[in-house]
Order: structure tokens, then sequence, then C-alpha cells
DNA sequence: TTGAAAGCGCTAACAC
DNA sequence: GTGTTAGCGCTTTCAA
């Protein structure tokens, strides 16, 4: 029965800025904005009494009256395989300048959990959303689709965006990788990956390549994939069963460069003839590869140039009207390193 | 001089699907928080005329008006060293059974950066805040103390905390480490680490480590420090360096397991006797290590745990009035791997 | 240069 | 079970 007490540690609002230094809220906001004239003195007053009272602006009250949110939501699969990070290198490099902030959801490959964080992320109003890959449930392709700001699909452009897209061509990554790999004359080639229905760009790495063997009147001579665990140690895994298998394999492509580095160690371990007897190639061009005892052929994935692409499309919006359906296409280079034959 | 024509794909409201339904717009946000009772006949209409309009509730009227944000900051210094991954990974795992939902900010251990970072997550008023480490700036401390919301910092102990902390004294770690150093009877001890005065955590564990070599009478014989660049081949080439210059070094102590894991392939390399020769430790236990030629020596940080735990504090905030100054302490595990010698 | 009034889109509290 | 009223804390607009 006692009366609720009213906090003594309410939350200052822009009210408390105003008594405690004797100016308007409309003059208080102003000065905390740096918007429009507001002479010296009573802008001293109200950035000392602001900092005084300790005020933090509450965003929410001011998006709301303002329609307006300096946040780009960036919709990734995964944290943990060190491609993404570096995409995020990107995008932040170039939204620190222009005041607006990333926010990040992780939909673990999951195309429900990726609609369930687009639409989180939409009922916020942010200012843009950056989205990997192509691939998205009817639902979730609807509401980017209406939301009224700009989308920016990365990683990949085999396909069609619903606004703009930024990436390399998965499918003419893996073709190269084969036709390199053909070239140097290697004739068993087997292939290790992950076991994700929904990486898209893995898949579409692994048609190419199969596609450019065909022209070559060649198929994989073995095959292997793995769920879970230390890639490093998979890739090892991996290659042993590959090897015991089809001891004639003459070339192992992997889908990413940690299994692959993994493949590399064991291969190395067992003495075996680099890239004389066997070769080797990953995919994305992580900077873990420069410290292995030799360096696995691989092909960069231009991560931090899609993060950066991509964000100067969101924080140019407001000015160039352009129009949706653009791809923007980066060629990623082959890095043979030192586990393909030279020719 | 046209007059201003009103953007026909204005974002929807709950006026229009209040419209589209015939149903008042107060039972329909009903209908879309699944609060009150609503009759089935008319929780169908709305979720109909929902969906085909696609309407995406704006959950900053709804933050507003309800003062309620389903919002937890997560303040971590970087997200490119494998372990703040883990960390989220744990956060994540806990609150997603509470409707709560982390937001990422990254400072790149730069304390003006933090500041920031905090700053602007606080003025979207969030359910809770998970900030890496107890060092912060005065200002940044005022504002989380004066916030009103559950403060968890989180990955050291080894301090006061503002509110809560869930973590490991990591000078401890470091004592540890040097304890089973010391008695595996090592003597002449290089250590290796990063160049960053603002990593607290690394620096707290190298003073435990250093202490207690000197309780053992023994002081480093070496050091070296190192900044950007493949972590990995920066490893080796301090090893290399340090080796040349100290060749009667026996034990390379590292701070953390990705340069560790560079040291140990170049020591193999070298055809050096490990762990008899010399031997080797790192810090972090990272899935990594489990691929290669030898088991480094590492202490995990109980990343998953610490994570877990510091989304248990704010998920469970309402009910428990738990008081704050509570510091919850995990205890790594010393793995000793194939690189010290056995005792 | 400053202030007053009117909402932004939603929900709490209360009536019906 | 459903509707009405009154704001949430700011910014926009316009007047002074």
């Amino acid at each position: 029965m006692t009366k609720p007490v009213p906090d003594p540690r309410h939350t200052l609002t822009l009210r408390d800025v105003s008594e405690a230094s004797g100016v308007s809220e409309m003059t208080v906001s102003r000065v905390l904005r740096n918007r429009g004239d507001v002479s010296a003195p009573t802008r001293e007053k109200v950035l000392e009494a602001a900092r005084a009272l300790g005020y933090v602006p509450n965003k929410i009250a001011g998006a709301l009256a303002s329609q307006r949110v300096n946040l780009v939501g960036v919709v990734i699969p995964s944290l943990s395989n060190m491609v993404f990070p570096e995409v995020m290198t990107g995008i932040s490099s170039v939204l620190d300048g222009t005041g607006l902030q990333p926010v990040v959801g992780v939909t673990n490959y999951l195309p429900d959990r990726e609609e369930t964080v687009i639409y989180e992320m939409l009922s916020w109003r942010p200012s843009g959303m950056i989205i990997a890959g192509l691939e998205h449930t009817d639902a979730a392709r609807a509401m980017l689709g209406r939301a009224g700001i700009p989308i920016v699909e990365i990683m990949d452009i085999d396909g069609t965006p619903i606004d703009h897209a930024v990436g390399i061509s998965h499918r003419r990554a893996g073709r190269q990788m084969a036709e390199a790999i053909v070239a140097a004359g290697y004739r068993r080639i087997a292939f290790m990956g992950t076991q994700m229905p929904n990486d898209h760009r893995a898949r579409k790495r692994l048609e190419g390549f199969e596609a450019a063997l065909a022209k070559a009147g060649l198929t994989l001579a073995d095959r292997e994939y793995y769920s879970g665990g230390s890639a490093l140690l998979k890739g090892r895994e991996m290659t042993a069963a590959v090897l015991a298998r089809s001891p004639d394999v003459d070339f192992l492509y992997y889908s990413n460069d940690m299994i692959g580095a993994g493949g590399l160690l064991w291969c190395l371990d067992q003495g075996l003839d680099v890239p004389g007897r066997i070769g080797l190639a990953g995919f994305n061009g992580v900077e873990l590869l420069e410290g292995l005892p030799r360096r696995l052929a691989t092909m960069d994935a231009c991560r931090l140039e899609i993060g950066r692409k991509a964000a100067e499309i969101i924080a140019g919006h407001r000015k160039s009207d352009a129009k949706a359906g653009n791809s923007i296409e980066l060629f990623p280079t082959l890095q043979p390193g030192d586990t393909i034959r030279k020719v």
C-alpha cells in the first residue's frame, strides 16, 4: 500500500537539461545537435548543464520525431570464418566518416533465421541494409523490396539482386581454379568442403569447378564433406581419408583455406612431394596462409573491397538516385602460391 | 514549383493495417504483440491484413511508447582474434530464448572509441550492456553507472566492476603458466606478444607471469613485440629473431595462441627438439591448435562460459534484484599439450 | 537567435 | 473482447 516512489535516478530528458540551464528545450536540442544558429553564451550554458548532469540523448525519441535513423543493418551468416570480419572492416572504414553506424546480425546460414533477423532490423527503420548472398526466402525478399531503403546484397553476383549487388562470381572463380589446375597437368582431382546446403557461394564455386573439369573431359575423382569442429583438424582428417581411399589422386581442391591449410600440413607431415606428387588449393586468401610452411594456392574473395563498395552505395544514396538492379562485379586474382606445379 | 507528391510507397503504419482489416489500431497492436485477449476471428482478420500488406512494425515508436527496448549492447575490442566471436556465441545462446537481441560495437582497443560506442549505445536505451574489460574512461564509467540498467564487464576480474563482472584472473593465469614452466625445469624464458598498451588482459597476464618468475628467482631472458600483419607469420618471425639473438633460451611464452602456433611451426621447420630442447606455450585455447602437428600448451579463457553467464545476468535482471559489485570468477584450465616437458 | 505548438507511430491505462 | 484517450521524448515548422 506504499505510494510508488518515483525513481530518483530517472533517465534524464531534454527537459532536465532545459531546466538546469534555463534555456528552452528547443534551443537545447539545437545545441546538442549543432543545428541552426545558437549564440555562444547560450551554447556554453547548455553544454555545461548537459555535461554536469550526464545527459545522454534519447535516440528513440529523436528517430521517431525526425523519421531518421543513422543505422545500417548488416546481415551475415557467421562471424567465425574470418571472412566476414574483414567485410565488416571494409564497411566500417567507409561508414565511419558518415555518421552512419553498422548493426550486425548473424544468421548461421539458416534461411528462416535470416528472415527473422531482417524483419527485426527493418522494424528499426535503418537507413540501408547490407546482406550476404542473393538467396533469401520469398518473404525476406518482399520485405526488403518494399522497405524503401537502399539494399545491397554482397559477396555474390551470380543471380538477380533485389536492389544492388557487390561481389564476385563464385562460378567463375571455381572455373578459373579448375582451368589452372588442369593446365598444370593434374588429372585426378578430389574435392573437400563443408556440408552446408545453404552455403550457396561454396556450391556455386564447386559447380563452376566441375563444369570446367567437364570441359576438359574430367570428373571429380573423389569428394568429402565435413561439418563442425576445428577446420584445420577436419582438413587433415578428410585429406587422410581421401588419400587412403583414392591413393592415385593428384590434386586436392578445398572449399576454404582453413581446411586446405590442414590438408597441407598433413601432406607435409607425410613427406609427400608438394606440388610434384600432389597439388592443393583453397579459397579466400586468408592472412593465416602467410605463416604456413608453404604457401597454399588460393583465390582472394575481395572481402575488404566488397565491404567498402557496399557501404559507399548506402552512404551515397541520398545524392545519387542510382536506380536498382545494379551489380558491381569484382575480380579475384588467383594466387598459385607453392602448391600448384609451374607449367 | 511542383507540389510535393506524397510518397506512394510510404512506410506502413498500424493505421493502415487497422483500415485494411476494419479493426481498431489498439486491437491490431494487441494481435501483433500477442497481448491481451483477442477473439480468434478478429485475430485472423488482422494477421491476414498485416501479411497481405507486408506490414513491419515500427519498433522505434513501440519502444518510445512502452519505454522498453529489447536490445543488449555488447562492446568488444575486436572481431578478428577469434576470441570474441566465441563470447558472442555464448551470449546469443542464452539471449535467444528471452526476446533480447545483442547489438555489438567494436572499439579496436581505443578508449575514446569505446567511450563513443558506449554513448551511442546508451542513447538507444538498451536493456543491459556487456563490455569487455574493466578499464574505461572516467566519462564511460560515469555514463554506465547512471544508466540504470544492468552492466556486465567481461573477460577480466582483476579490478573493480561498475556493476557486475564475469571473467578470469589474467594475473593468476600468467602466474600459473609460469609456475608450470618453472616446475618443468625451464630456466631461460622469453616472452612474445602484441604491442598494445590498451590490451590490459595481456598486460596482466604478463605481470602475473613475471611475478611468478621472480618468485623463482628468474627474470625474462628476452622479449619481443609485434603489431599488425598475419599473427601466424609474426609468430615465426619473432621466434626466429629471439632465437637468433638469444640462442640459449629454452622456453617461449606467447601472449596468444596464434603467434604461438607460428612459433611452433617455425621450431618444427628448424628441426628443434620440442619440448626437449625448447618448450612453448600460448594463451586462449583456440580450436585451431587441434590441427597443428603438435599440441601447443595453452590455457583456455572460458570464452563461451563468460558469454553465457554475462547474458544470464542481463536476462535474469528483472527477477533477481542482484545488487551490484558482484564478480563471478571462472577458472581456466592449463592444457600442457605436447610442448612442455613432462616433469 | 529563440520559443510554442503539433506531431512522429506506437502502447499503457482505463472505459465500455 | 474492444475502443478511447493521453502521452513516450524528441524534432519540425512556424511565429516572434
